[in-house]
DNA sequence: TTATTTTGTTTAATATATCAAACAACGAGT
DNA sequence: ACTCGTTGTTTGATATATTAAACAAAATAA
């Protein structure tokens, strides 16, 4: 006698793991894993083999979503890019979000102690000193830095950048941070947190020197 | 026989509700779940604020997406429901996946800058202060604390490690940190970095104030 | 076997999205 | 007042998605 074990799990932000959760591995929990894990999957990859999960004929779900039988098996076939409407009224009949349909995925070591003149340079050290913590190797999910500009010192526009969040406070001096289509100028104590996927950009508009500890996360290095 | 056993985890992010489907005839939990999805704000509204926080002009999107103004205008408006293909491009030029721009629970700029009197404070505030950068909710990847530690200051052994990483910046006094086995006392530009799953502790040995700035991930509060 | 149902696919007509270009509104200069 | 450039919107033509219905293959039943 076989037992699936259904589980609704915590989705953190676009993460979705079912497979961990999972006291006992069955084939049709692999498989609605691995049609919610795996985000290089066409649109109607993932969708096939979500139907499939739940045993819905093309027609059924058709019936259940308002969308024609032919239009599904298009969509599966990838001979079509549906609007985000009718994939919306297909997912209704899984009572799945648009946002839970397109999600994607989301160790003890070494070193522990660094020493501020063992601290590896990432910028030029001159008007600008990027001091990273930690090694640059291994599994890491952040990178924390310590940041001196000089007056001056400038980071210049990046533009769009990588995914993931950086936050930072200001220890010393006077900074101007520019975020998105929003700036501040920040002294000692002050602090920010964004998305760094925002066009930002770093500069010491002060006359002493400014020194700031940041954190971003995932590491880009 | 085989048989069905549901396990209903709570949802962190958006409302996942398989049950709804499965069960065939208990919408009670799928209609609340579903009317705050469609209170939730309409694709047009949601590309617009993006566009927007970006500071691109729908031409400029649509020279980096390769879709037209005058779709992305119609889009912006409602008027239409693009594919998902056009979309797809469109939100390529943000480098925003699809399911990070369908998820619920990424708000335009909920704030970027925080003054330093307005730091949470997580701790007492008198032996041990620990001020937290960024806001409490929401779904955030990490935590950014101010730390100070008057001279004798300690945070005890932490009962509960979490998983995740932490690592810090000394920026004033001297503290001893112990983690795991190991142990070290750290001065002003000293750094750490270590799995916070090994038990760790902080204490302020020396005479003035030691003031510390950490990052951890996952946020544990 | 043959007939029947069910499944997925395809076809032709229709509805809609997308494009290229024109339009109107708003500012910044002369 | 202007022009000039830029922004957002709209229009007509075209490309594509969606529909309704027909088609083909596989399973079921007699």
């Amino acid at each position: 006698m076989s037992r699936l074990i259904w589980i609704l799990h915590p989705v953190f932000d676009a993460d979705f793991d079912f497979a961990r959760t999972l006291n006992r591995g069955t084939p049709s929990m692999a498989a609605v894993t691995k049609a919610k894990r795996d985000a290089s999957k066409s649109v109607g990859t993932r969708l096939r083999e979500l139907r499939q999960i739940y045993a819905f004929t093309q027609r059924e779900l058709a019936r259940r979503s308002g969308v024609t039988n032919g239009t599904i098996s298009m969509i599966e076939q990838d001979a079509i890019s549906p609007s985000v409407a009718s994939l919306k009224k297909i997912l209704d009949a899984f009572g799945l979000s648009l946002g839970e349909f397109f999600s994607d995925n989301w160790q003890p070591d070494a070193g522990v102690f660094f020493r501020a003149k063992d601290l590896k340079e990432l910028a030029d050290g001159e008007s600008l000193s990027l001091r990273q913590v930690g090694p640059s190797t291994g599994n890491r999910k952040m990178q924390v830095l310590h940041e001196r500009y000089a007056p001056g010192g400038d980071t210049g526009e990046a533009m769009l950048s990588h995914a993931g969040e950086e936050a930072g406070v200001v220890i010393r001096g006077t900074v101007e941070i520019a975020v998105g289509n929003t700036r501040d100028v920040l002294g000692p104590g002050d602090a920010y947190y964004f998305d760094s996927r925002l066009p930002h950009r770093f500069r010491n508009v002060g006359d002493d020197d400014c020194e700031i500890v940041s954190a971003c996360t995932p590491p880009t290095f």
